[in-house]
DNA sequence: CATTTAATTAATAGGTCTATTAAATATGGA
DNA sequence: TCCATATTTAATAGACCTATTAATTAAATG
């Protein structure tokens, strides 16, 4: 049994695939197109991933579980105070965001293409939002008990962070078009709305 | 000059093509599916409105109006305090957006595909940005200068408001089918954000 | 009523898309 | 080298899509 197993025209696929899905999304991507970007034959797609669907699939899995595992960064962050915590939390979210901008809006689009596709991956998350929560909850507990954040519950909290990361970069290209932003200014933008995400938040749940 | 200018069937057309346009994005919604819709031919949709493009053009370009003019209501607005003019004007922004929640979409996924479109529409828009900016510019620098407010530019405070109402429907349906929420449960989701974004942005930007 | 114009349909050209099949080429092992 | 298997390509079926054209039906007008 020879596993000849070269994984390299696989992987320009997927790779390619990704970045054409991640760009223009599922229903205005063909396999054609992904195999005219690398240059090879239209065939070959379908020889590895046998439909598109079953291509898109496997990257979409791959960027939802990306984006959700390590959705929030909570290691190391014994000794800090709640505040640094959460500082901490949502500039390492921001920051995950910022690298991955266009995922969020894969996610959105999938959903409304394909709803069961997300039901079929949730039941593989649960476990990693409940440890998440845990982890938080009796923090956040300690800190509206002793008058320092106002009644806000853990999900609102979190929804909030979520919230304000990810519409940053779901907006930024039309925004930066409507306010005639070049990449540069947008980068700066960007730096400066990472500090207001933490005051804004922070400042949020005083009491 | 007989005008017949019977607009039943034209605007038939526009009204389903909005909805699925709405609900599939342009890529995925073609004008055979329009016609099958709406129980007519499909050369129908041509003979009114030419080309796919143009009628999704001509959609396109009433919801980003529509969206983007009366963006904030900032009328009758003049004995209030700067809190209440604020709480005024995000939950009359959150029941726009709650009232079209899918336009966002529609729009940052247009953006994607046709970054010219936005383009050509933010120059029509630019006289009313403005008009909102002077309108509440006054009032934020004097409540940052009362120390009431801590320094914040006002275009921030808008993007978060914006964002924050935004991202809520954007993200329900994925958040809703993650946390297994019926509709009744969303609704009572959507009303205890309501609360939550003013709170959030008052007490954010307390100083 | 006859005629002109508008609205609608049937038919189809021409294109692209997904997926399959068979043939050609490359690769590794005996 | 030769063979078996893996990879790649060429060709194509079959479906659907946009847009146009010509023919048909409906509506309005004199």
């Amino acid at each position: 049994m020879e596993v000849k197993n070269n994984p390299t025209m696989e992987i320009v696929i997927l790779e390619t695939a990704e970045r054409l899905f991640l760009e223009k999304g599922f229903g205005m991507t063909s396999t054609t197109e992904i195999a005219k970007e690398i240059g090879c034959n239209q065939a070959l797609i379908h020889y590895y991933f046998r439909t598109k669907e079953n291509l898109f699939n496997i990257i979409f899995e791959k960027k939802f579980r990306q984006f959700f595992q390590n959705i929030f960064v909570v290691e190391n962050l014994d000794q800090m105070t709640f505040q640094d915590k959460l500082k901490h939390i949502i500039e390492t979210h921001f920051d995950m965001v910022r690298e991955n901008p266009r995922i969020p809006l894969l996610i959105v689009n999938e959903f409304s293409r394909n709803p069961e596709m997300v039901a079929t991956l949730k039941e593989k998350l649960q476990g990693v939002v409940a440890m998440l929560f845990e982890n938080l909850k009796t923090d956040l507990q300690v800190e509206i008990e002793a008058g320092r954040v106002r009644p806000i519950t853990l999900i609102d909290l979190i929804f909030n962070i979520i919230s304000i990361n990810i519409s940053l970069f779901l907006l930024l290209p039309v925004a930066g078009e409507i306010m005639s932003l070049d990449e540069k200014q947008k980068e700066i933008v960007i730096n400066r709305r990472r500090d207001e995400h933490v005051k804004l938040i922070l400042n949020g749940i005083r009491s």
